[in-house]
DNA sequence: CGCTGCCTTGACCATGGTCAAGGTGCGTGG
DNA sequence: CCACGCACCTTGACCATGGTCAAGGCAGCG
């Protein structure tokens, strides 16, 4: 609501389109390079790319060529049964990288959504590739992100698979606070970008589910909630509900 | 239950340890390359690896140093949370890789244990990215096994956050049949490797649920059920249970 | 100012979880 | 070789969680 709490709020207008001053590139890409290196890896990003709020990045089916690297803005990534079931596989913010599910493929096997206006580096794959044979660094990168993102799919799954409604909300919680803390946003305050739908796709339950749940914590004094807005009064009331053995 | 249907029935004492004249070649390592390259290859296996039914592969927070194919067996990987909860997050079987889930963090973020007798080929990671620098059709390869990873656990979390239990086990079954049928076994009967506590674990369900479902389609002639060995009478009304909108 | 999209809440219900009892088949040791 | 024990599976009865359906509220926008 405040000003504070707006994520990310950064101004396009100061960023060059160069990984090597980007002020995002200890999120997305590795560290330790020299100079030298520093100018080859510019090369990766081919240009920039805006995408305004509701529309797609990629679509499912769309032909595979560039992974992109979130500048501004946030996404979804949604999957699609043959009968139309929508599952939100991801939530997406600046610093991450989407678009891996297309190599396997050559084409993009889920969708990317802006869930507000956005700004991407479109890197294309080829050059990746290139690129990462010549540094190690960058390959051993390429090859941690996309790690990153099967073990991310793990606890997605056991999610899914293992946690009652308020505990799915929690984890949630937690997980999008965490990462907006580790861009230099509050630990305890968040608009969230996506509608309770969406969570309840994601986290494997209805809206009404979701809805219910931020009621019950925010009854229990877990939480404020006001519409999208979300404040976290108790973080170990909320830790202990995510992973109850604890205490 | 008889001969034909065992899986898999390969003959350990036949084969060397090469890539270049391994018969899983085309299910693990990429196809189209030239003798040189080939001998090449040979140098990502360093050993093999035995593991008995029952054994670990490697542990949750094990150093990671090598990925792992499959030449014979079948395993489960499993996700441990804090407080206990178990989430079996795949099956393999031959020709599949596992450990990349251990590459992010240099350590391996879930559990492989062997449901059956069986061995591996044991391949340093350090290797395979020195090689994947060389050859551009193995740096392809690992890129797009970490892929279909990607895109697997992304359909399993349509499946964990969409669907109900009979379509979730008809889902796995037709998985599990259309694996074995390109390994070469039969398109309609299997021998499941693993307990019905560990099929309700991969599905988000209890294993009371998992016999349920198994029965129900016993009773609807669409599959003939005892203890481990199924064989499916009808795989179009399994497709359809999977999928109802399709007909 | 009214429309629209999103959210909340209540009442009811269905799916699948829990608990319990008993069956089946296999491996081991007598 | 048989018997026992164990691990795994099946089935039933009951119950809880979360889904469904419905009504109404709120906020932003044209």
């Amino acid at each position: 609501m405040n000003g504070h709490i707006m994520q990310p709020a950064l101004n396009l207008e100061t960023i060059k389109v160069a990984c090597s001053n980007c002020n995002l590139r200890e999120l997305c890409m590795p560290v330790g390079f020299n100079v030298d290196e520093m100018k080859r890896l510019d090369e990766v990003v081919e240009k920039r790319r805006r995408v305004k709020q509701g529309e797609l990045l990629f679509n499912s089916g769309d032909t595979f060529t560039s992974l992109y690297a979130i500048r501004t803005g946030f996404f979804k990534t949604c999957v699609t049964s043959e009968d139309g079931r929508e599952q939100v596989t991801g939530f997406q913010m600046a610093g991450e990288i989407i678009g891996m599910d297309g190599i396997v493929s050559d084409r993009h096997n889920c969708n990317a959504v802006a869930l507000e206006d956005a700004e991407v580096c479109v890197m294309p794959f080829a050059t990746v590739e290139d690129l990462s044979r010549e540094l190690p660094a960058l390959q051993r990168h390429v090859h941690k992100i996309m790690s990153r993102e099967i073990v991310r799919e793990n606890s997605v799954m056991m999610l899914l698979g293992n946690m009652r409604a308020e505990e799915r909300l929690a984890a949630f919680l937690l997980n999008l606070l965490q990462r907006l803390h580790a861009r230099g946003l509050s630990q305890s305050e968040l608009v969230l970008r996506m509608t309770r739908e969406e969570i309840g796709s994601y986290l494997g339950l209805k809206l009404e589910t979701v809805s219910r749940a931020f009621s019950k914590f925010s009854e229990d004094g877990i939480i404020e909630v006001k519409q999208r807005y979300v404040k976290v009064l108790e973080p170990d009331a909320l830790k202990k509900i995510f992973n109850p053995q604890t205490y």
